[in-house]
DNA sequence: TGCTATTATGGTATGCGTACCATGAAACGC
DNA sequence: GCGTTTCATGGTACGCATACCATAATAGCA
């Protein structure tokens, strides 16, 4: 593979004037260029990013740290990223964690060793240390959907816990008493906001929090099937599910099938995190959304700001609002 | 941020033999070791990669270019192709094109100044350019989904002529003699097999192709809509639509919902790409299907395959077996 | 004891593009 | 006609990790 050297050389002129007619910078003589240029088409010469990156100390590249690109939320904030990104000239490194802090530390080092520009992440849990670890070696960080104690780091989030506030309040208006919560894994600040929401809920209704219904799992499909299992076991009386994402929905919603259980007939089921409209026919469930793209779009537009040093102050954190759309699954008010 | 450099006068000695515990190749004594591994957390050195790609002349990185990682098809090949990618090493890069040639040809620039290690492709078109264009510059190439003619390249897609004609023909079973198909763009071959499977299928049957009953369009939710409109305004007496993608059966859905007409009580409906069980509730589209996350693995195989050197003879082409799946949407037996 | 292996470490050069400084020629102003 | 811009081009060094060759010390062996 030719280098600008390998150009110069057959140009008759020096490596750097040849940059300077890649680069479009400094002065080149019409004559000169065209004879570059008809010496960089001759030897299909492309430059070498890695060279310009080794002194430039920028790679133009982002990573993107989510837990499952297979989950529609994420492919779609991960759109709105790429998007941003590929506008402004920098490409993207697409990583999934699985929610294993085992991968999510693996990828942290290796995107360090790459030396990329800037971190769009989805911390696996609340834990400060990653995180840390990442602004020791002043490259920007932004976190996305969670937030995390003990660091000052830019987030870009949707108001999750008044998510699940207003749409256990919803519940609690069609006469829902006892409401079982499918909730994350514990250790992530979505799982423990949207409880608290819930509790929040219940609470201003009156109602004692009962921990024996608050299930923690993961954000799976396969959680959310043996999640709903166990609360139909233990929990023979509940009338209504609040699942704490969509794949738990999906995954209970298996489930209750299988069981000859009606939604909403027999169990109301709410969720938060659509499932994109036209995936289903007749959407389903009563849920309620976060601006997935708009997520995307702001945490990349904000992780470029803070790489190109445009907002350098103190860390910002972006909390976008959510909505509630009711559909069938929370079904008619009911009577206690 | 640390170099090597520092680290070796730090701990008081040679580059060289900072590198050497880092690789863990060559030998140094337990005890420089130990003081070399003190500084470098000391420090917090990371090494940087780009470095040793520059002389190596690997960057450890895989371009990913798809059409759109909102459609959940490609969303499952990408985690395919990232889970191999991810246990050998290597990195992936994502692209969306949105089937732009232009867009193509951008990210293809860039990922060839990256020096990227090899490139897991949909073309946006049949034309071989852009493929010689990499092949060029020694760059390894696997084309997913589509294929190419006038380049040799290797090429993992699906029997995508076979679902299609598989679909139609079981269409004509039903007793469906007015078929209309709801094609891809004309400029790709997935778009192109599909069509001519859906011809195939037509003339074992002894039935006269039409060409006015093929409306070539995108594959997208919006051009299924469309499509779907003009379709009904031209071809009242059609009694089955075959879209030719998932997102094209959504749109042309969504149209037919609103016209108030019937599926398939009205008009029948098939396509090809599911959508991820369980995103609907009912699965409801009769389909053809293709092992999209064996797809994503086995590109990624044989890509690193020719990367590593491991295969190098002539270019080959997989092609993995699709399924048809018979749901609801297709409707029973109708009388002419 | 003398000589070859083994162990341990370092110097120098390389890969590639460009920043910085330097040089020279032509153009311009008065 | 002379000093000052503007135009045009080049030399050298740098960023970082490592391959290659070289050196030296210790160990092993006859």
């Amino acid at each position: 593979m030719p280098t600008i050297r390998d150009v110069a050389k057959l140009a008759g002129v020096a490596p750097i004037t040849v940059s300077r007619v890649i680069n479009n910078s400094g002065y080149v003589k019409d004559e000169t260029r065209a004879r570059v240029e008809a010496v960089i088409d001759e030897l299909g010469y492309v430059p070498n990013m890695l060279g310009l990156s080794l002194r430039s100390k920028q790679t133009m590249t982002l990573a993107v740290i989510i837990t499952d690109i297979t989950n529609p939320f994420w492919t779609t904030v991960t759109r709105g990223i790429e998007d941003v990104a590929q506008a402004n000239g920098y490409s993207i490194i697409l990583c999934n964690t699985d929610e294993s802090e085992e991968k999510q530390e693996q990828y942290l080092q290796m995107l360090l060793r790459r030396r990329i520009d800037g971190i769009l992440m989805v911390p696996v849990t609340s834990k400060a240390d990653p995180i840390k670890l990442v602004k020791k070696q002043n490259i920007p960080v932004v976190v996305m959907d969670r937030h995390v104690p003990g660091v000052d780091v830019d987030i870009v989030r949707s108001d999750t816990e008044e998510g699940a506030y207003q749409i256990t309040k919803y519940l609690l208006s069609l006469g829902h008493q006892r409401i079982a919560m499918l909730a994350g894994p514990q250790s992530t600040s979505t799982a423990t906001d949207r409880v608290d929401g819930y509790c929040r809920a219940l609470r201003d209704a009156g109602l004692a929090k009962r921990d024996d219904h608050i299930f923690w799992g993961e954000f799976s499909i396969e959680a959310g099937y043996k999640t709903a299992q166990q609360m139909l076991t233990d929990l023979p009386d509940v009338t209504a599910f609040f699942a704490a994402n969509n794949f738990i929905a999906i995954g209970a919603m298996q489930l209750l099938k299988e069981k000859n259980k009606r939604v909403p007939e027999d169990i109301a089921l709410v969720t938060i995190d659509d499932i994109p409209p036209g995936f289903t026919l007749a959407p389903f469930f009563t849920v309620v959304t976060q601006p997935a793209l708009e997520m995307g779009k702001q945490a990349a537009q904000l992780l470029l700001n803070r790489v190109d040093g445009t907002v350098n102050g103190v860390c910002q954190e972006i909390i976008l609002p959510v909505q509630m759309i009711i559909r069938a699954s929370s079904g008619e008010h009911i009577s206690p």
